[in-house]
RNA sequence: GGCGCCGUAGCCAAGUGGUAAGGCAGAGCUCUGCAAAAGCUCCAUUCCCCGGUUCAAGUCCGGGCGGCGCCUCCA
């Protein structure tokens, strides 16, 4: 068996063969950083998370590049011709503030609540305004072969001259109804045609000098110029979220293909479904998006990602607090399973994965039929199960094996084990020690059948949001 | 109008043509001072509807019905 990714350019499952033999170059379209993260953002990342996680845990000795762009120049709010404005001058304005500090400001906070969810930094987050130049080179390229023309300072691509466009999603130019808006003084020789560089108006604040005159570059180019700069002029693999295969990801392949003639530019195309309530798209513009940091007073970041991944990534996920909650308390029961295990097993030496465990095989099939979390997510019931038994018999010689199993499935590849618990830190030895004082003086009080006494104690350590539990061998304590 | 996706139990959800994973909720039992946890058992003769192909279809084909996405910024 081997990993198999879902490719949008074939609409197939593909085996993974990676373009070069010891690296594996991936990218995923990044935010635009003009507000706070949603849930759709959550999806999109917690999928391009788990495809390097994957990657690499499948692939030890390939090197892994991650870059994930960071959009700090507006893109328009309208359409991409005369009329529209820049997003993040519109967001500038309402916060008094320069469009970059708008954009470091919420670059910062994306990065937080992406920590929170428990999503490894990309090894790259370049900013679309510092490739300027390089997105004039590939402009530049593009009309020296022919496949861009110059008008007023604008620079558009000339889709006539690529006769691969419409191959990611399946459209053909002259098919596409004019969207119902009305061309309005267009400079475009096509209505499909779309633009490379934009002449900056007046009182435009973020403008660069090019060979067209003062501007901007348009909302393609940046994604080609900064993945082939960092991963080459054809790379591996490359996501992004459904609503971006048309036109965002078709316009990329066009002019990178045409600016580099080398095909193709991205091997493998992934590209995540979306996130739902009550069947309908979240989104901004459709104000029924929930705000990361706002979830994350109601619920564990780590609980809404294994919300997300219990479902798969090409699929919708269904959003409700009744969902949430339903997975949250099925989350809570495996993480239940890992603290009981931790707590025996502290002290033992860390063990290698037991890669021959019919379960194991059975997580890596699973997630090698283009990454399946929700079947995967399936096996760690199993783990859960086969860890609950071992530790009611008090099978030690099990315990570490199933441990590293935990750490490696659900910590390392699907990144839903807490941090601070996935290490024995000192602190947790420490309190351990003063929770068995509590619990000794609990159980003489039991044995004096002095239940108001032992009452209290479990009642006020349950208010202090630590659970007391009585079980054959003895009573064990864990964080709630 | 063009491109594409989906419709599986009360809810979430997986499903490679071979006889419906998993979770939540619900019911019962075991253990227990009580509680919690854990364990065991039960919970879709059926996968929107109608045809067809096949020894065999939730899975393939055709036709309906219903929902959704993209074609404007959007993860």
């Amino acid at each position: 068996m081997a990993l198999h990714i879902y490719n949008t350019l074939t609409r197939r499952k593909e085996p993974f063969e990676s373009v070069h033999p010891d690296r594996i170059g991936v990218y995923f379209c990044g935010p635009t950083v003009y507000g706070d993260a949603h849930v759709g953002h959550a999806k999109a990342y917690i999928t391009a998370d788990i495809v390097n996680r994957y990657l690499r845990f499948r692939f030890p000795d390939k090197k892994v590049t991650y870059v994930q762009n960071i959009t700090d120049v507006g893109h328009m709010t309208d359409n991409d011709d005369v009329s529209g404005e820049d997003k993040l001058e519109v967001q500038s304005r309402k916060e008094r503030k320069h469009p970059m500090e708008v954009a470091e400001y919420y670059t910062r906070r994306y990065f937080e609540d992406m920590d929170a969810l428990n999503i490894t930094r990309p090894d790259i987050s370049p900013r679309a305004t510092g490739h300027i130049i390089e997105q004039i080179e590939i402009i530049k390229e593009l009309l020296t072969k022919g496949y861009a023309y110059e008008v007023n300072g604008n620079v558009y691509f000339d889709v006539a001259q690529d006769k691969d466009y419409g191959k990611l999603s399946g459209r053909k130019a002259e098919e596409q109804e004019s969207s119902g808006r009305v061309e309005e003084r267009s400079d475009k020789r096509s209505p499909q045609d779309f633009a490379l560089w934009k002449r900056a108006e007046k009182g435009h604040l973020l403008q660069w000098p090019s060979p067209w005159g003062m501007g901007f570059p348009g909302w393609h180019i940046e994604c080609s110029a900064m993945s082939m700069k960092y991963l080459g002029e054809s790379f591996d693999i490359h996501g992004a979220g459904l609503e971006n295969s048309f036109p965002h990801n078709e316009c990329e392949i066009a002019q990178s293909e045409c600016a580099t003639g080398k095909k193709p530019f991205v091997k493998y195309w992934m590209h995540n479904n979306m996130v739902t309530t009550g069947g309908v798209k979240m989104g901004k513009s459709l104000g029924n998006s929930a705000y990361l940091r706002d979830l994350y007073q109601q619920y564990d970041p780590l609980s809404l990602r294994f919300t997300i991944l219990q479902s798969h990534y090409r699929s919708t996920t269904e959003f409700t607090e009744e969902a949430i909650a339903a997975a949250d308390a099925g989350y809570q029961k495996l993480l239940s399973s890992y603290h009981r295990l931790l707590q025996a097993s502290m002290g033992l030496p860390v063990t290698g994965l037991e890669e021959s465990n019919s379960l194991v095989r059975e997580f890596i099939a699973s997630m090698d039929d283009d990454f399946n979390t929700a079947k995967a997510i399936a096996t760690l019931y199993d783990l859960s199960t086969e860890t609950n038994s071992a530790l009611t018999q008090q099978d030690k010689g099990r315990y570490a094996t199933l441990r590293s199993t935990w750490n490696v499935l659900a910590g390392n590849i699907l990144g839903i084990l807490p941090r601070a618990a996935s290490t024995q830190s000192d602190l947790t030895e420490k309190m351990d020690s003063a929770m068995h004082l509590l619990i000794r003086q609990r159980k003489a009080a039991r044995d004096r059948r002095d239940f108001a006494a032992s009452d209290a104690i479990r009642n006020e350590l349950d208010a202090a949001g630590i659970v007391l539990e009585d079980t054959k061998e003895g009573t064990t304590w864990r964080l709630k």
